[in-house]
DNA sequence: CCTCTATCCGGAGAACCTCTCCGCTTCGCT
DNA sequence: AGCGAAGCGGAGAGGTTCTCCGGATAGAGG
């Protein structure tokens, strides 16, 4: 890649960041453009889609929250590191004011947020073992994501998100 | 009211259903007009905002469940009438393919929305006054919104609104 | 039955949005 | 330095929401 469509693609990125954070699902990708200093074909070439510009700004957080997963592996209950792993998970799909739920909950076969959502789930799959439940990892999933979702519609009210996987059996 | 306006206000209500039905929440007013045989001003009058429209179209729905929610009171379990009743509240926040969600997850105070919220919080209370548990039914409603929402999200996965609400709670 | 006015209609248009196309610029290899 | 390929970004098509206001009309009152 030229090195200036890289500059270009980085500032576009931080743009992104940033104008996801402040408008989360109502943010406009013309507004992503004009802040980064690039025209509106700069960005659809970089990213065709929404999704793929989503999946470069939470890349790292998905990573993160995977390396989490795996220190929870080693801890002594099974089950609270399941249970802090999904509020984990919850707190992941309410950033940016619940973009990241709404695309989550429209991924499609091979797609780059496809990759992240496999990823996830795998970690969860293996935390989910060690406790013996019978559960499925991916309705879990769809619901800790779904308690995110809910979570960021009433930004007054704080502790809702944990509130609501408190109602959440886990055996 | 004038005649002619009532009977545009019907034909745009009957629209709105259909669009809704069909769309959901990328559902456009435009098109409601247009399928109404009305100009975007006559849609606007009626219909300030989508939230108006739509409680147009929901009220029925709303209070049959309501009425629902009564006939369980009498019932002998009182957590499975909650739950049963849960359930349905799911079913109606799904309906028009998550629109109803969406936008209950953004009522705001004095809205006509907020209006059909407390007829339905007011249900809800009676049915969890009688299980005697200590939990919040604004809480619980929003569970339940949320999970219709992620059942929405997957329209091929037939049973996840069931198997999430299975997932809850409610001692 | 006719007239008149308050009410209502609905198209034009402003200001956004997404996404594409393509002529021009610029990078960086030779 | 020259040149080919890569990349840029504005113009523009077609969509959206929502407003404004000149003209049509329902239906009450004479």
């Amino acid at each position: 890649m030229r090195a200036d469509a890289a500059r270009n693609r980085e500032q576009i990125v931080q743009a992104a960041r940033a104008v996801f954070t402040q408008d989360g699902p109502a943010a406009s990708l013309n507004q992503v453009a004009q802040r980064a200093g690039v025209g509106p074909g700069t960005l659809y070439r970089h990213f065709p889609t929404l999704q793929d510009l989503l999946v470069a700004v939470i890349k790292d957080d998905v990573s993160a929250l995977c390396a989490r997963g795996r220190e929870l592996l080693t801890g002594p209950s099974p089950e609270q590191a399941l249970r802090t792993w999904l509020r984990a998970v919850a707190g992941h799909a309410s950033a940016m004011r619940g973009l990241v739920a709404t695309q989550l909950a429209a991924v499609t076969e091979g797609s780059a947020l496809a990759a992240c959502h496999d990823e996830i789930t795998a970690t969860g799959a293996a935390l989910l073992a060690r406790t013996g439940s019978g559960l499925d990892i991916a309705d879990l999933l769809k619901l800790a994501n779904a308690i995110g979702w809910a979570g960021e519609q009433a930004p007054g009210d704080q502790g809702l998100t944990d509130r609501l996987l408190a109602l959440v059996t886990l055996s």
